[in-house]
RNA sequence: GGGCGGAUAGCUCAACAGGGAGAGCGCCUGUCUCACACACAGGAGGCCGCUGGUUCGAGUCCAGCUCUGCCCACCA
């Protein structure tokens, strides 16, 4: 194939990817003699498409998968699916709703089979547009959190906890969505600033003779009232505690008690009691032992033992009738608007409604207890460390977590109920009742939460609760990298559960990658319709342009996508592509070979060994901006701009040694920059002659000691050349050194003298302000006193430097 | 309300352990030089958010302030 001038990734990419997963070389061998060296994927949802966090993620798993193939190691990328219980009903439920009908007409059986179908047309999709960004994940062994397997790790897990007694059953208020007609977790709830009106209430004491005044945000709350409560040392109520009043509307005397929680420097200081509303009022009513009573139902309306006429309206009505009703029996004292921070779901964006409700929670502060030890003894490392710190913070705080979600689309509770009300816990169905032999069983009906399952991605994908080869070659993995919004609902949770069933931690290091903004800086969202798609960016530069600007937007927290860093990728891949076509347009019959004769052959193989142990360490670290900046200087700056022009002339006149030792120096160059560009080293790779192995499966460059000492070889031609390009005037030199500088510099001149002529005055002006920064440092007594001695000496040294300088362009 | 970040060239971002402010893109000038015009060479462009402090010396450390983003949170 003809190697054409201009790169050209289209078709080129796809080729190489089809031919490594073909030839196998995304596998995992778990019988492998090699260490191993593994990487969960975050499961992507299944009904979901590729956006530019997953491509950002993808590239950084990919480049350390990549990269420790290279350097010899069994390196599983596990690929697969997260069912994602609540996006995914919601999608077939949209889709029912378009035909007419629902869920609770078709039935559970029906519908499951829907989401099936659904799923085995449209889902599943991300694997493929990660195989377009280059990704070498073991694909034959996708896994699926709805799989039979992995079903049967879940139901494990729970009669684990269940056994432990961590988890039970309890009547408790909970994150309540009325679009999604589930409970949600804590984590799953968004507080958001809202315009509200605050009503200020009066509730009339019962035995007569005045009222105490309440404020509330929600009047229809009113209803489910039991208590008011004040600070136990506010003076102002010191008299009333103990004392009846009559709930409006519903005329139910409660009684006024005292609690500490209750914040005297709000509203009028006395706060309505509603344990089946609120949370806060939840815990006071618990510890005091007030009735919960439920006026709104899962669907947000009205419900209970309220008049006729509100059941059915929804809060919002049921509101406006209480504030109307206060109004006219003069018991509205006032009313003023109220910004406050209200729950939202995250998925739906409905407001919360809490409520009591009968939910199966875990207890997690056995779970967390190791996880913290794990955290804090840096077993388990975040990447930036602040994110550990936050994951403690988190789990020294944990609170029980509702597992339970009132969906169909999940892994159901394995949980049944006799007639006499038994409950059983087991992992496949029981014949009978354990305590009465019944054999009439009724199965919860309810699902567990998503991230239930999530918590075990990294071992229930390689079989367990099986002892599997998988299980045994590749647990415990190495790295995780995600985003940080699922740090607590995924990663900590993961820590939790590897610790707990298997005794060892699931990685060693957690990689928090970057939020990648819209160009204008607004979160890059469907919605609001700032996304930008990566498969289009990878159709229009390539998957290499696009992992390499991913990768150089990666450094900072957040940062706003920039279309130039992908285009600069494309521009290292064409130029590399380039270099590539004159080293192998003459080289004639060599093969690579190194044999450095010449000074330039030994100073590029310097700056490339050089360059590996910097990208070494900053792949060690995570530092992917640094190592495709580097990378891309030694191409541009070092491999071409300097070896390429010094060494051309003898490769012209056919020098064997030169031809053999450049090629040499390109095929670590291109070994440096598979990880990260995979594609175009893959294509360069295969015309380097007397090549028959992949450079997927290359060895990385060992560290070359014979080299180290020639890294600087060309800085006096390097200062030459900057000299004579600032002022146009020539540095003496011989040997190596002029010939090297002839061989670089002079050809710019054919284009004319644009930029070295008459700058003679300002490079010496230049000058003349460096000596007289570096003089008047040195004349400051305390400088040279104080400050450490090779520090001065440096200036000393820069300023005889600089004069030298100033006196080769006659300006001294 | 609590916590964590960010503010450096027109844009996107670097600057390791305080010591001559950088890169890419964009812009201006020149060159289609037999690998590459997705290139090469040169150039312009910066009160390093503001105010104080520490220091011989501060983009870098400390304090306060302004703007901005994110996370957590049961003040109705």
């Amino acid at each position: 194939m003809e190697m054409e001038p201009l790169y050209r990734p289209q078709g080129v990419e796809e080729r190489w990817q089809r031919a490594w997963e073909d030839e196998g070389h995304y596998r995992a061998d778990p019988s492998s003699s090699k260490p191993s060296y593994v990487i969960a994927v975050p499961p992507p949802n299944v009904t979901g498409r590729l956006h530019m966090g997953h491509a950002l993620n993808g590239t950084i798993q990919d480049a350390l998968i990549r990269w420790h193939r290279m350097r010899g190691f069994n390196a599983l990328w596990q690929p697969g699916y997260d069912h994602a219980g609540i996006s995914t009903q919601a999608i077939v439920e949209k889709e029912l709703r378009r035909e007419g009908t629902s869920r609770l007409e078709i039935g559970r059986d029906a519908f499951l089979e829907r989401v099936w179908a659904w799923l085995h047309q449209y889902g599943g999709e991300i694997m493929s547009q990660f195989r377009r960004l280059g990704c070498s994940l073991d694909y034959e062994r996708e896994r699926f959190t709805m799989d039979d397997g992995y079903v049967r790790a879940v139901m494990r897990f729970f009669v684990h906890l269940y056994e432990r007694g961590w988890i039970y059953r309890d009547n408790r208020i909970v994150n309540w969505c009325p679009d999604c007609r589930t409970s949600i977790s804590d984590l799953e709830v968004e507080h958001i600033d809202v315009d509200d009106a605050l009503t200020y209430a009066r509730y009339p004491f019962a035995d007569g003779g005045g009222h105490v005044t309440i404020a509330t945000v929600r009047p229809a709350t009113i209803l489910a009232d039991v208590a008011v409560a004040v600070h136990p040392a506010d003076e102002r109520y010191a008299g009333i505690v103990g004392r009846e009043v009559v709930v409006p509307v519903v005329g139910r005397r409660v009684p006024v008690i005292a609690d500490e929680r209750v914040d005297p420097a709000f509203g009028t200081g006395a706060l309505k009691i509603t344990p089946g509303h609120d949370p806060t009022d939840f815990e006071i009513g618990r510890d005091h032992g007030l009735p919960e009573l439920t006026v709104i139902d899962l669907e947000g309306r009205m419900t209970g033992e309220i008049p006729e006429l509100l059941v059915g309206l929804t809060e919002e009505e049921a509101s406006d009738y209480v504030v109307e009703w206060l109004r006219e029996t003069k018991q509205l004292e006032k009313r003023e608007s109220y910004r406050h921070a209200v729950g939202h779901c995250a998925k739906s964006g409905t407001r919360i409604q809490p409520l009591v409700s009968l939910q199966w929670w875990c207890s997690m502060d056995e779970l967390a207890r190791p996880a913290i030890e794990a955290i804090e003894s840096e077993r388990v490392r975040f990447h930036p460390a602040v994110h550990g710190r936050v994951a403690l913070d988190w789990l020294r705080g944990i609170r029980p977590w509702n597992i339970s979600r009132q969906l169909w689309w999940g892994h159901q509770l394995p949980i049944w109920y006799c007639r006499d009300g038994h409950v059983v816990c087991a992992e496949t169905e029981p014949a009978a009742c354990a305590e009465c032999g019944s054999t009439d069983l009724e199965r919860d009906p309810d699902v567990l939460d998503t991230w239930f399952s999530s918590a075990l991605w990294p071992f229930a994908t390689l079989g367990w609760p099986d002892e599997t080869p998988e299980l045994r070659a590749f647990y415990p993995g190495h790295v995780d990298s995600t985003a940080r919004d699922i740090i607590f609902l995924w990663v900590n949770r993961m820590i939790m559960a590897g610790i707990e069933l298997l005794g060892e931690i699931p990685f060693r290091d957690v990689i928090v990658h970057s939020i990648i903004l819209a160009p204008d800086g607004r979160r890059m969202s469907k919605s609001l319709g700032t996304g930008i798609d990566p498969v289009e960016v990878i159709d229009e530069h390539g998957a290499d342009a696009t992992r390499y600007g991913l990768l150089k937007m990666s450094s900072t927290q957040d940062v706003r996508f920039s279309v130039g860093a992908i285009e600069e990728g494309r521009k290292l891949a064409n130029k590399l592509w380039n270099v590539s076509r004159l080293l192998l347009a003459n080289a004639g019959d060599a093969v690579a070979d190194a044999r450095p004769r010449e000074l330039e052959e030994r100073w590029i193989l310097a700056r490339i060994d050089a360059t590996r142990a910097e990208v070494e360490a900053d792949f060690a670290s995570y530092d992917f901006a640094h190592a495709v900046d580097r990378l891309y200087h030694l191409t541009f700056d070092d491999f071409c701009d300097w070896f390429a022009e010094a060494a051309k002339p003898r490769l012209y006149d056919g020098d064997a040694d030169a031809r053999a030792t450049a090629l040499a120096a390109l095929e670590r160059l291109l070994a440096l920059l598979h990880p990260v560009m995979p594609h175009v080293t893959e294509e360069i790779w295969g015309f380097l002659p007397a090549r028959e192995s992949r450079l997927i499966v290359a060895a990385w460059p060992e560290a070359d000691a014979r080299f180290a000492a020639d890294a600087d070889a060309l800085v006096r031609v390097q200062e030459a050349a900057e000299r004579f390009r600032r002022s146009g005037v020539a540095t003496p030199l011989d040997g190596d050194e002029k010939r090297i500088f002839d061989a670089v510099v002079r050809p710019e001149r054919a284009g004319g003298p644009a930029g070295a002529n008459g700058n003679v005055e300002a490079e010496q002006e230049r000058l003349r302000r460096e000596i007289s920064r570096a003089e008047a440092m040195l004349a400051n007594e305390r400088f040279v006193e104080r400050a450490p001695a090779e520090v001065v000496e440096a200036e000393r040294e820069k300023l005889e430097r600089f004069r030298r300088e100033l006196d080769a362009l006659g300006g001294g």
